[in-house]
DNA sequence: ATGGTGGTCTTACCA
């Protein structure tokens, strides 16, 4: 069994104890997690690593940034999108156990029609000619993070609301359906879920007390490994946390 | 009541 989970947390340095305490009780092997805010010389590599955990990160000072922490070996890393010059750090991919594990930030996207929308789009789409070559080399696939995109209007707390709005604009979707179609599920939907399940809360207008949530935090699962895939489970409890970060953890269970 | 939270080499910018 693996169990394989994502976390945009929203600076490590910050939310340290709580991802400790989160890995500790969920019982993960593999977990990748977004925004850690943190230069790889001060990455918290000991502290991950007397507890028997393995790390790989690629970070940068006060945005982006990524890790993955991992109870088995870590192999083949790679910290970017090929063909795409970028300066920030959203990607990091691995295999662990034989099964390549691809951990991403998608940008935010701001404004819809904004610079960093058409930003946001341009990286989709090195990221799909990336996914594609990758799925080529590593059938057994998992492609997990902070997508900053809602699928569908299932996956939005009040839909009418957000149109127009970064994160569940037309285009953004497109290009998450367009991920899906090189060969993976959103797993998440291979599953029976109850209604109204989100992985991201705005930290103001009280939207957690108030579940005025989205989901935008996905893992999916490539064809070749879906018959692997036993659940997918949001865990909402980290939100609850005191000084939370906005996002929560999901995870997956490979048999 | 036209704001509001939280993180970051903070007084601006990002989410």
């Amino acid at each position: 069994m693996l169990k394989i989970a994502t976390w945009n947390v929203n600076s490590l340095p910050v939310r340290l104890e709580q991802v400790l305490d989160w890995l500790q009780h969920s019982e993960v092997d593999v977990l990748g997690v977004q925004e850690t805010k943190v230069t790889d010389d001060k990455f918290p590599k000991t502290i991950f690593e007397s507890l028997g955990y393995h790390v790989t990160f690629s970070g940068q000072k006060t945005y982006n940034g990524m890790a993955l922490i991992s109870r088995h070996p870590i192999e083949s890393v790679i910290t970017a999108l090929p063909n795409f010059e970028d300066e920030q750090k959203r990607v990091l991919a691995a295999t662990i156990q034989g099964v390549r594990v691809i951990n991403l930030y998608v940008p935010n996207g701001s404004v819809v029609g904004s610079e960093k929308y058409q930003y946001k789009l341009s990286w989709l789409m090195a990221l799909q000619d990336f996914l594609k070559a990758q799925l080529n080399d590593y059938p057994d696939c998992v492609v997990m993070g902070d997508f900053n995109i809602a699928p569908e209007d299932r996956d939005v707390h009040d839909p009418n609301a957000w149109i127009g709005n970064v994160l569940v604009s037309p285009q953004e979707r497109e290009a998450f359906a367009s991920i899906l179609s090189l060969g993976f599920s959103d797993g998440f939907r291979l599953f029976e879920q109850a209604a109204g399940c989100y992985s991201w809360w705005d930290y103001r207008q009280a939207a957690f007390r108030r579940d005025l949530g989205l989901r935008i935090d996905h893992i999916l699962i490539s064809d070749a490994l879906k018959p692997r895939c036993q659940s997918v489970v949001i865990d909402k409890g980290p939100r609850g946390n005191e000084r939370p970060s906005d996002h929560t953890p999901v995870f997956v269970t490979l048999m």
